[in-house]
DNA sequence: GCTTATGATTAGCG
DNA sequence: CGCTAATCATAAGC
């Protein structure tokens, strides 16, 4: 293990400690005799780098705006410069001394192996509280309803089912007056499918960014701190779900979209269009020579509805009305109101 | 513009 | 769930 082997040198550079000594900081200490100021020195700086690690990636965010300030020192050679001399990958050059300082310092390996055993007494009862997430059901049916309405699935292609589907329950005959509205619903869809894209695109970049961002951090730390690429990893895991979490809130927004677009459709479709001259005849023929049981089986309908480019709902809302109409024609026909001279 | 025809929707029933 | 009956909303005819 990484952890291990830092230990090991750790150790190396403490000379004459065994390991049952290093267990414990306090002991360290003590057999050391004098480090107890270094130790604060140690840990003073490691405070500060900590802290001006989170400044200069603000820096790099944002270059205009220079630091503050780096820390308290007492070293006079840095006095005085904040913001002032940068040196490789803009990193101020008072920063790059102090990191170098650190890291050669005598004691940093001792420190080092102290963290490292502490680590490995709090990750201990850390572990095993958290970890595994089960797939969020909410985000999976937004992914579900976004694919069936063709918002997320491929290009166009089955992506417009929905669409044709509507249309064909528009009824119109191809190529009328359906069609305009069928395109209209297609561009619009094509409109939320866009946005829904390049939104998407720009937080999967942001997220990607900022993870790199954070492993750079916690890499560029890992050289002071113990860190292990377990804990990278769960940080990582820990970023992509906030970010999910965002991408939920876009979902969401574009599923409204998609609804508040299908419902207008829908009362358009609402529109009563008659169906065509020769659909009606195709089903009042059936209806009058079945005028006996006008109730045509679900294999009949679905024949009629083939032969009239409707649906099958439709081919039942028609025999339905159908039905009830003639029924009151035929009921008010024996005994009709006729008026005296023999008009109705 | 009024009336009629007609497709869709809804409540209620078995 | 399929049907009836009532009703709505719009197209079409005059």
């Amino acid at each position: 293990m990484d952890d291990q082997t830092r230990m090991l040198a750790g150790l190396a550079g403490l000379g004459g400690l065994s390991q049952g000594d290093i267990g414990d900081p306090d002991s360290v200490r003590k057999q050391l005799g004098q480090p107890q100021q270094d130790i604060g020195d140690i840990l003073q700086q490691i405070m500060a780098i900590t802290d001006e690690s989170l400044d200069e990636a603000q820096a790099r965010c944002w270059p205009e705006e220079s630091p503050a300030h780096w820390g308290g020192s007492d070293d006079p050679t840095e006095g005085g410069e904040a913001g002032g001399g940068t040196a490789g990958g803009g990193l101020p050059l008072n920063f790059q001394h102090r990191k170098h300082a650190l890291n050669c310092h005598r004691m940093k390996p001792a420190l080092f192996s102290v963290l490292c055993e502490i680590k490995e007494k709090t990750v201990l009862s850390i572990r095993g509280i958290q970890d595994e997430d089960p797939p969020d059901p909410q985000i999976m049916r937004l992914d579900n309803m976004l694919l069936a309405e063709g918002v997320s699935g491929p290009e166009k292609g089955g992506g417009s089912a929905a669409a044709a589907a509507a249309a064909a329950a528009a009824g119109g005959s191809p190529g009328a007056d359906g069609g305009i509205e069928h395109s209209d619903y297609r561009a619009k869809l094509a409109q939320i499918r866009q946005i829904y894209h390049s939104e998407l695109e720009k937080y999967e970049q942001a997220c990607s960014e900022f993870t790199n961002h954070v492993m750079n951090l916690l890499r560029e730390q890992s050289r002071t701190r113990p860190i292990s690429p377990k804990e990278i990893e769960r940080m990582v895991a820990i970023i992509h779900r906030k970010f999910s979490s965002i991408q939920m809130q876009l979902k969401q927004s574009t599923c409204e979209a998609v609804m508040i677009l299908r419902s207008r459709f829908l009362d358009a479709r609402r529109k009563r269009r008659n169906f065509n001259k020769q659909a009606t005849e195709v089903l009042n023929e059936y209806f009058y020579s079945h005028l006996s049981n006008p109730y045509p089986s679900e294999e009949a309908k679905e024949e009629l509805a083939k032969k009239c480019a409707i649906t099958v709902s439709q081919v039942s809302n028609w025999f339905g009305n159908k039905r009830i109409r003639y029924k009151k024609n035929i009921g008010g026909y024996p005994a009709p109101c006729y008026t005296p001279d023999g008009r109705l």
